[in-house]
DNA sequence: AATGAATGAGGCTTCATTCAT
DNA sequence: TATGAATGAAGCCTCATTCAT
C-alpha cells in the first residue's frame, strides 16, 4: 500500500501518494456523521478534495474504505497499546493503568472509537469485514489483557479470580464509557481521563464489597 | 417477546389489533438478518402476512416500526428487571446478583439484544431516537444500579466506592458480553449463566486485587 | 399486443397485465433507435407510459428486457414460418416459396428483424441469451429448411445436392438483404417481395448456370 | 494482421510508427473479446504496451479506433479478392470458385470477420461508420460480383438470371455461415473450405432443381 | 382494512477523455 | 512522446412511500 514512491522528485508529482489518506480522513468524517449507509462516496471525495470517480482509482467499493479504515487507523493501535501494557510485565497492575489509560485516551476522542462504532453497525451484512476485525483488533486486545491477568496472579499481585470475568471487567467499563458518550450522546464521565482511571482500578482492584465481606 | 396473539377469540375476527405486533416480530427478524438499511419493508410485510402497503396502516415510517420495537419489546423489559432488584432493597448484593443475572438472560437472548445493537447502529442518523432510547433504556437502568450502589453503602454492605465507575463496572461486562457473541460472533461464554454471574459478581464484589493488596 | 385478457372487468384494474407488452414494445423501440447499449430503461419506460422503477415490476434487468423480446417477438414466429412450409410437405418446392415469402415478408419489418440484430450485437457478452436464441430460434429453422431439402430430394423435385449447402443458399440471401437494409441502411430491393422471391427462387431452384453446363 | 513490427531495426529506435498498428490490433482482440462497447481503451492500451493517454495521441476516440479497423484491416481485402475475381475476368466461372474461396478463407478467421461483426453491432449508433463501411466495403464487394455475374451472363456461362438475386446467392451463404459461426457459436460447416466451396458453387451453378424441372 | 401498482429520488460505479507534468 | 491522475457525465437499479381501487 504505502505508496511512498517519492524518489523521483519532492512536490513535482501530483501527490498522489498522499491521496488514500486524505480519502480516509475523509471517509471517516462522513462516516462519522452520517454513519455508514447515509454517507455518500461524492462528499467524501468533495471533502477530500477530489471527484468521485477519483475514489475509485484508490478504493474498489465503498467497503473497502471502510475495511481500510480498520486496517490504517484501528489496528496498529492495537499493536502500540498492548506493547505498552506488556511492557511493565514485571507489574501487571502498573501494566493495567497504563492500559485503562491508554485506552481510555483513544476512547475519548471520537474520531478513534467511531471505527469500531462503525464495525458494529456493519457486522451483519459484512461477516468478512466483522471476522477480520474481531481477528485483527478485538482477539489480540482480549488476549493481552488475559495474559496480563495471568501473570498477575502467577506474581502473587492479583487473586485467583478467573481470568476471563476478569478482563471482561477491565474491557466492559471502557465499552461502556464509549457507547455512553458516543453513541447515546450521553454525558461523559471522561471529562478527567485520569480520575475516570483511578476510580475504575479502585472498584476493579478492590472490589466494591466491604472489607468484612471478604 | 409477550405476543398478544388473539387467539382465544373465535377465527372470524380480524384480529387487527394483533396485527401491530406480528408487524414488529417480523420487522425484528428482518433487521435481525439484515440490518436496518438492509430489511426491506415488503420482505417484513410478507413475513407479518400482509401486504407492504398495509405495514403502513400501523406504522408510519421504517424509523417508527423501529421506535415502536424500542417502545414495545425493550422498555417494559427495564422496569422489570430494574424493579426486580429494588425489590430486594434491603440486600444490595443479592439485588445484584438478580440484575446481572436477569440481564445476562435477556442478553443472552439473540432478539433482544438485537434491539440495542440496531439503536447503536442508527444512532447518528435519528437522534431522536437516539435520544428516547437514552432516556427511556438506557439512563432508567444506569440510574437504578447507581441507586443500588448507593443503597449498599449507605447499609455498608459496599466499600466507599465511586458510584458511576461501580456502575460501569456492573454494566460494562455484560455489554463486553453482548458485544462479543452477537456483534463479533465471537465465542460466548455465557454458555452457563449462572457460572457467568457467579465469576463476575466474584470479581465485582472482591476485586482482583491479592487480600494483602488492600 | 392487444392482450385481451379482460375477463374481470373493463377498465377498472389499473391495466397491470398489459404494461408487459406495453413495455416490450417500447424497449424495442429503443433498442431499434439506439442499439442495446445506448437505449435508456427511463426512455423505454417514458415511452411505455410509466415511470424508471415500474420497469423492474415486470423485468428484472435490462437484458432481461432482451430475452423476453426474442421470447415472445420471435421464438413464435418460428413456429408460425416452419409450420407454413411444412404443412406443403408434398411439394418441396411450393414449400420453399411458401418460405421465402414468409419470410422475406418478416425480414421486410424493421420491428421484427431488429431482434436478430440486437442477438447479433450482444452475442459476445451474453452467451447466454445467444444459446438460447440459436436452439430456440436459429437452429429449428435451419432444420427445418435442411428437412425441407432431404424430403424434396426424396421425392425427386430436388437434385442430389449437399443439404447442409442448400439450406445455406436458401437462408443466407435472405440474411443478405436484411442486413443490407436494415443494417447497412443500402437500398433495398425487398421493394416487391414477391418479385425478390420469384427471382431468388429462379437461381436457387435453376442455377445460376448456362444449360448447357449441365 | 501483418504486424509491421520493426524488428530488424535497432531497439533504441522508438519505432513510433509501429505504435498505430500495435494499438489496433490491441483494439482488435479486446473488441473481438469484448465487443465494442465493454472493450475498455485502458486494456486496448496495456495489451499494446503503451499507457491510456498515448492511444489518444495516435487516435482520437473509442470510434475512431474501430474506423481505422475499418480502414486499415479489412478495406484492403475487398481490393485483394474483387480483384483476383477480376483478373479471370474471361472465365466467370473460375472467378467465382475464387472470389468464394478466398473470401471463405478470409471468413473463417475470426479476427477478420469480427470487424464486419462490429460494425452491425453499432451501425445504429455511428451512421457515418456505417456508411463509410458501406460504400469502402460492401457495396464495392457486391459491385464486384454483379459485375462478374453480368459478365457471366454476357459471355454464356451463365443464364439470363437476375443479377442482383444470383449476387444474393453468392454473397448470402458466406454471410450465413460466418454469422452461424462466429456470432451464434454455432458448429461451423468451414473445416475444409474446398469442399464448402464446391458444394455451394454446385448449388450455386446447378441450382437445387431436378433436371426434368428445368 | 387491505392491496400492490406506481413513483422517483438517490447512490454506487464505470470509463472515455483530458491534461499537467 | 508518454504518463496516469483526475474528471464528470451517465445509467442501472433499489426501495420507502403513496394512493387508486
Amino acid at each position: 500500500m504505502a505508496r511512498t514512491t517519492t524518489k523521483p522528485k519532492p512536490t513535482w508529482r501530483r501527490r498522489a501518494d498522499a491521496r488514500p489518506d486524505e480519502i480516509l480522513t475523509a471517509a471517516l468524517d462522513e462516516f462519522i456523521a452520517k454513519g455508514f449507509d447515509s454517507a455518500r462516496i461524492e462528499d467524501i471525495a468533495t471533502n477530500a478534495g477530489l471527484s468521485k470517480g477519483a475514489v475509485y482509482l484508490y478504493f474498489d467499493s465503498k467497503e473497502a474504505l471502510l475495511r481500510a479504515l480498520v486496517e490504517r487507523e484501528i489496528a496498529p493501535l492495537v499493536g502500540r497499546v498492548t506493547a505498552a501494557a506488556e511492557a511493565e510485565a514485571q507489574d501487571p497492575k502498573a501494566a493495567l493503568t497504563l492500559f485503562l489509560g491508554g485506552v481510555a485516551a483513544l476512547i475519548s476522542n471520537p474520531r478513534i472509537f467511531a471505527v469500531p462504532r462503525l464495525v458494529i453497525s456493519i457486522a451483519a451484512r459484512f461477516p468478512e469485514l466483522r471476522d477480520h476485525y474481531r481477528r485483527a483488533v478485538a482477539e489480540p486486545g482480549r488476549a493481552a489483557i488475559e495474559r496480563l491477568i495471568r501473570r498477575g496472579i502467577e506474581l502473587g499481585q492479583f487473586r485467583q479470580v478467573d481470568p476471563v470475568a476478569a478482563t471482561r471487567a477491565i474491557i466492559g467499563p471502557l465499552l461502556f464509557e464509549a457507547l455512553w458518550t458516543h453513541v447515546l450522546a450521553g454525558e461523559s464521565a471522561l471529562g478527567d481521563p485520569a480520575k475516570f482511571v483511578r476510580a475504575q482500578i479502585d472498584v476493579l482492584v478492590n472490589g466494591i464489597g466491604a472489607s468484612n465481606d471478604r
